[in-house]
DNA sequence: GATTTTTCTTGATAAAAATCAATAAAACTA
DNA sequence: TAGTTTTATTGATTTTTATCAAGAAAAATC
């Protein structure tokens, strides 16, 4: 009866490391929400008081930038956590995430995260192991927004949407035209072109939002070749 | 007698909550290392068996890209931990770190730190901390360099140069033509250019490698617009 | 189902930025 | 100091990428 919220927190490895009290100590006024596509989860700039768990449906992360420009960090599945770097540092939020699909999420008080970070240690090393994955992943953003042409930032995208987000059980990929172009950090404009381009090279097929990749090797090199 | 080591850990706040024995344990073996202009402290893909803290000199911290292009992520002056996201992960140097100025810098071994994080929990928040803030500086560097153009992104350069790397006792900012290339992500060419441009305004001046910001505010402007 | 709104597409054009090449100036080395 | 290497400069050119504008298609709304 201690641990029925399955769906959600028991099965992130990263509270593997708490006791059934700490465990019940977030567990117990939690939330959970429903998100339609487009609804905002977390806007960049407004206090952190929760961090979520996606347990349904899909989101994106993305800073704002200026001029209503976004660059899409990543997109999210079930079970990722939602935090970022306001943790311990002025407890803002620095991402805005919006659902994609329809999106189920775990709201869990920060003033508890924070707590058990300081209880358990082993949950505070593993926080910190995440958060050093997710600095490994943004070196590998910048170097490649900085030094690869638009046709292996697309290939890029392409790949990690195939590999990453679309895997598996989620079918093909779907995705905006500006969600493409976010990603890339990119006009859409220039992503719509390069995506023709793919198109007609058979690399891809295009019907709508979805996207099938049916040369996969050849996409790989255009995206190490840059 | 214990806290012999003045110019190096005691004056870094994040070892403040260090016992004397914990900071002991890692005072003990330890070892200072001096390195001249353009040798190379870590290096990116090696493994990470210590973390340094500069005590003297400059270092530019920037992640290796694709055919010899660098991305400076950063200058680090004393008193600066240079660790990495490879903690607690693949405990590999995800970055390479090389003198600019002569440099001096006392090495750390990871085990001991990694002690000290599972042994204090203050520590290890502290450290989170840490690594919360550089994700930050990774965010605003990841839509400054994809968001804005070449005079923003100079002028954004200079600015940081001068505030935080050659402030007060540092003097004028002294950078090599490449290296600004590498903070801002472009040509070596464009970085000329437009340092030029700045100087034919008398926004600048410039002497060799010494450079002296005339007109902040206009800079600031220029930085701000993009 | 008609209308409105949003998203997508395409072409033309302009702007931004990289590359190439050749020289000049500095810094280093023997 | 002479020679060598590295770094900086400049102009010409090409490539890359964004912007603008106008129309088409799709989706949402009434």
């Amino acid at each position: 009866m201690m641990k029925h919220c399955g769906e959600c927190i028991t099965r992130l490895p990263i509270f593997n490391m708490l006791t059934d009290e700490q465990f019940e100590s977030i567990n117990y006024n939690r939330c959970k929400v429903k998100f339609r596509p487009g609804e905002t989860i977390f806007k960049q700039g407004t206090a952190m008081t929760h961090v979520i768990i996606i347990t349904e449906g899909l989101v994106k992360i993305y800073l704002e930038g200026t001029g209503s420009r976004n660059l899409i960090l990543r997109m999210a599945r079930p079970l990722t956590i939602i935090g970022g770097p306001g943790f311990f540092t002025d407890f803002k939020h620095h991402i805005t995430s919006m659902a994609i699909e329809e999106t189920s999420a775990c709201f869990i008080d920060v003033q508890k995260m924070m707590e058990l970070i300081k209880e358990n240690k082993d949950f505070a090393i593993a926080m910190l192991k995440w958060v050093n994955i997710h600095t490994q992943n943004n070196y590998l953003k910048l170097v490649e927004l900085t030094q690869k042409g638009m046709h292996g930032r697309i290939a890029g995208a392409l790949i990690y949407l195939n590999n990453e987000v679309f895997s598996g059980k989620y079918g093909d990929i779907r995705i905006h035209r500006q969600d493409l172009a976010d990603l890339t950090a990119m006009s859409k404009e220039s992503a719509i072109r390069i995506l023709k381009e793919f198109k007609d090279e058979n690399l891809i097929s295009v019907v709508g939002n979805t996207i099938i990749i049916h040369d996969l090797p050849r996409l790989n090199a255009i995206n190490i070749k840059g």
